[in-house]
DNA sequence: CCAGGTCAAGGGAGT
DNA sequence: ACTCCCTTGACCTGG
């Protein structure tokens, strides 16, 4: 059954009139400026990210995956050192009171870039500190140290060696604060050469307790050999029992659109569903260009159908 | 104001 | 060897 329905960092309707979470600048722009434009932009996103969650909780969605691009250049610098941190960390605190107030699930979704399977610890450094910002801005929000909101990446290559890759992503995956590890979730790949659900279930979670995300249309081009059952009750089951496993949902564009020439991994403007849950109870986080006016065109949808 | 070229990152796949 | 793509297009410059 599906619970809650969700979105990803971008308000349409908001946008129109500037409310936007993810203002950022190129690496020109930050060497130019520094930590006061940073602070500036952050601040801006902040406090717009503010207004998104209102948004939401008006408009009866209580899931949402926060932008990486929250904090521009946020590698580069600590948090405390921005000028405007007492007023970030202000506005965070009021986002933090009504999340908690309005039981809002909120789940980040690092870049392609966090690879910690990487043979070049400067790889893995970098996605390290990159988790753990991730992880800062949710204490910020002060979301629980759970998967409940979680913090879900890929392992996003395999190095001709998947038993190594796996075993070194499982290493490095302890490298992480207790409060990170905490919060990450692994997801299954796009392509088939990559990781499948039942690959990331026997090769990954059987060493560590990071529980699998479900992605339905990624299950599509990467099966491993499980029917979209099998794989959606195999991820489902490696969350802790408490908390309500998220999946995500997406369509092809080039199916929307009938045309072939559009790689069949993008997504689609809007979402038909059907969803299938097959009993299971789940948070879906759904994943297309129209962002939340797909969600709300689909869950009129269901209404409907009802 | 707008269109379009450009933009941090690693790795894989297609040309 | 080069280009595009990926979580999530947005920044920024020149016209």
């Amino acid at each position: 059954m599906i619970r809650n329905l969700g979105y990803a960092c971008i308000n349409m309707h908001l946008q129109k009139s500037k409310i936007t979470t993810n203002r950022g600048m190129k690496r020109a722009t930050f060497l130019a400026k520094g930590l006061p434009y940073a602070s500036e932009l952050a601040l801006k996103n902040v406090i717009d990210l503010e207004k998104v969650i209102i948004w939401n909780e008006e408009n009866d969605i209580k899931f949402f995956r926060i932008s990486s691009d929250i904090f521009p250049w946020c590698s580069e610098y600590e948090f405390t050192q921005l000028p405007d941190y007492h007023k970030i960390k202000e506005v965070m605190e009021r986002i933090a009171y009504y999340v908690r107030l309005h039981k809002h699930r909120l789940s980040a979704h690092p870049g392609p870039f966090n690879l910690l399977a990487s043979p070049n610890e400067a790889v893995v450094k970098k996605t390290l500190i990159e988790l753990e910002n991730h992880s800062k801005v949710f204490d910020l929000l002060e979301l629980e140290e759970s998967v409940y909101n979680k913090i879900n990446i890929h392992i996003g290559a395999t190095y001709n060696n998947k038993e190594l890759a796996a075993n070194t992503w499982v290493k490095n995956v302890r490298r992480l604060s207790d409060t990170c590890l905490s919060r990450l979730t692994v997801e299954n790949d796009d392509k088939a050469s990559m990781w499948s659900v039942k690959e990331l279930y026997e090769m990954v979670h059987s060493q560590c307790s990071v529980p699998i995300v479900f992605d339905y249309h990624h299950h599509s081009f990467c099966t491993g050999g499980l029917s979209e059952f099998e794989a959606l009750q195999t991820a489902t089951k490696t969350w802790p029992y408490d908390i309500i496993p998220v999946v995500h949902y997406s369509e092809g564009k080039s199916v929307h659109l009938n045309d072939s020439t559009i790689r069949p991994q993008a997504h689609s403007e809007l979402i038909n569903g059907p969803i299938k849950t097959y009993g299971i109870n789940v948070d879906v986080m759904i994943e297309c260009k129209g962002k939340e006016q797909g969600l709300l065109n689909f869950r009129k949808s269901i209404l409907l159908k009802d």
